[in-house]
RNA sequence: GUGGGUGUAGCUCAGUUGGCAGAGCACUUGGUUGUGGCCCAGGUGGUCGUGGGUUCAAGUCCCAUCACUCACCCCA
């Protein structure tokens, strides 16, 4: 046997049923909010994501499926979807069209990480990104949209983390008051911690080494260096959420691991999920367009963990067995050519049907038909088809009734139409 | 990349101080000549993750290795 490869996965039969009723219900309310969806390659050249995500980021440094394309240059299974989404908004010139645009994506991202728990190699995003506008509303509407979807998806446990990362104009600031901060006392730090203070320190801030908290625990706050545009902008999205009445929580220390963000940051976590525990992640991103060549725009976007929502609605949504309306117990060798052509005619008819065309004894169908839970078992033998009229079994009330062979399609339509 | 846990039938797992490889479920046949679930009786199914070592004898002890898994890290 052939195994698949480390931190891959199959999505079984059993599965896909709660993967389609979330991307239902994410598309449906997209939708409903203005957005329109597209679809990108799997691969870009590398350099986009280093650009975009950031050299020194751990995605571009240690975790991106990377490989030589024909011609040499470097091609990159993508690990995030906002930079592909960017790129098309600049190379198809969306933006001449209108500057604002609305998009979401749905589809697999691939970062080598190590496997556990709701982290897998190829996993599964939902992303929305909005260009062209840079009200505080936008945000907030993003931040409503994901939590209306989870939601209406029953999911429970969870909590909006939110923050303001600032911009060009007020981070500096921040970042030299805590390059200060960590030059005056480093003991205590993690190693990690003592690695990332230079090359970059805001990841110190969100270290969940207990020492490092403790040392932390006086850091100066991005809140606290804001400009006066960026303050604003962060005061609008959070009363506007108040006023959709969305619960959040400030997180000084909720830093994104893309160099991109800027302004309002966010993450929805869960309680139920172990280590991996944010479920959606996103922010502000309005010198991206820009740095990509493109025009002058600002951008907003989120990404929702599609493994991870599974496996939290897989814990509460009933899931309801596949099984067909009719199944046709076709007795022995010489009616299996009648069963075929008769499996046939309902499957047209759209009429859930399974057959069974091994020719077993009656027992034995009627076993199977009882496993892959028919409501109803078209019975046919010698007898039946001499007779010309075939016989259906109610498999819960156990009531047979007579259906004649001519006009068999309509005669069990209007059985099914009656039965409901 | 670093650490912990686990690998025995399709699935969930027992397996004692080293001594014939097991149970339940599932599958299959029959009990019931052409009627499912429940019950009863039988049957199929194993490279005990893999490779070495110790031993008269290894699922069991030792070494190595691989896979899975959880956590660190990082992120959605």
């Amino acid at each position: 046997m052939i195994p698949l490869i480390r931190g891959f996965k199959d999505i079984l039969p059993d599965e896909t049923p709660v993967w389609k009723a979330i991307e239902d219900t994410a598309i449906a309310i997209f939708q409903s909010f203005g957005f329109r969806e597209i679809r990108l390659p799997i691969v870009e050249k590398a350099e986009l994501f280093q650009r975009s995500i950031g050299e020194n980021t751990d995605i571009v440094e240690k975790e991106m499926y990377t490989f030589p394309g024909s011609r040499g240059e470097m091609i990159t299974l993508r690990p995030e979807a906002t930079a592909s989404v960017v790129r098309a908004y600049i190379q198809q010139q969306l933006y001449a069209r209108d500057p604002v645009q609305k998009l979401y994506t749905i589809g697999p991202m691939f970062r080598r990480e190590r496997p556990q728990k709701g982290r897998y190699r190829q996993f599964y995003q939902i992303s929305a990104e909005v260009f062209g506008i840079d009200a505080p509303y936008i945000d907030a509407q993003l931040i409503v949209l994901a939590w209306t979807l989870l939601e209406r998806l029953g999911v429970t446990g969870l909590s909006v983390q939110l923050n303001s990362l600032g911009c060009p104009a007020c981070r500096p600031a921040f970042k030299r008051a805590l390059a200060d901060m960590l030059a005056a006392g480093t003991g205590g730090l993690c190693a990690d911690c003592l690695r990332r203070k230079d090359k970059n320190p805001l990841r110190v801030l969100d270290c969940k080494v207990p020492a490092c908290r403790e040392v932390m625990k006086d850091a100066p706050s991005m809140t606290d260096y804001l400009c006066e545009d960026c303050a604003r902008h962060f005061s609008k999205v959070q009363s506007s959420l108040i006023r959709q009445q969305i619960p959040f929580v400030l997180n000084p220390r909720l830093v994104r691991g893309l160099d991109y963000y800027t302004r309002t940051a966010f993450e929805i976590q869960t309680d139920a999920l172990g280590a991996q525990n944010a479920i959606a992640g996103g922010g502000r991103y309005d010198g991206l367009v820009k740095a990509l060549d493109g025009p002058e725009q600002p951008a907003i976007g989120f990404a929702i963990g599609l493994d991870r929502l599974v496996e939290l609605v897989s814990q509460t949504m009933p899931q309801k067995p596949f099984s067909p309306d009719i199944f046709i117990a076709a007795m022995g060798e010489e009616i299996q050519e009648k069963a075929f052509d008769w499996s046939c005619a309902l499957g047209l008819a759209g009429i859930k049907t399974e057959t069974d065309f091994s020719g077993k004894s009656l027992k034995a169908l009627m076993k199977r038909a009882d496993r892959v839970g028919a409501e109803h078992v078209l019975i046919a033998g010698s007898q039946e088809l001499e007779a010309g009229v075939l016989v259906l079994r109610n498999m819960n009330t156990k009531e047979q009734v007579p259906v004649p062979i001519d006009g068999m399609v309509n005669h069990i339509k209007q059985y099914l139409k009656d039965y409901q």
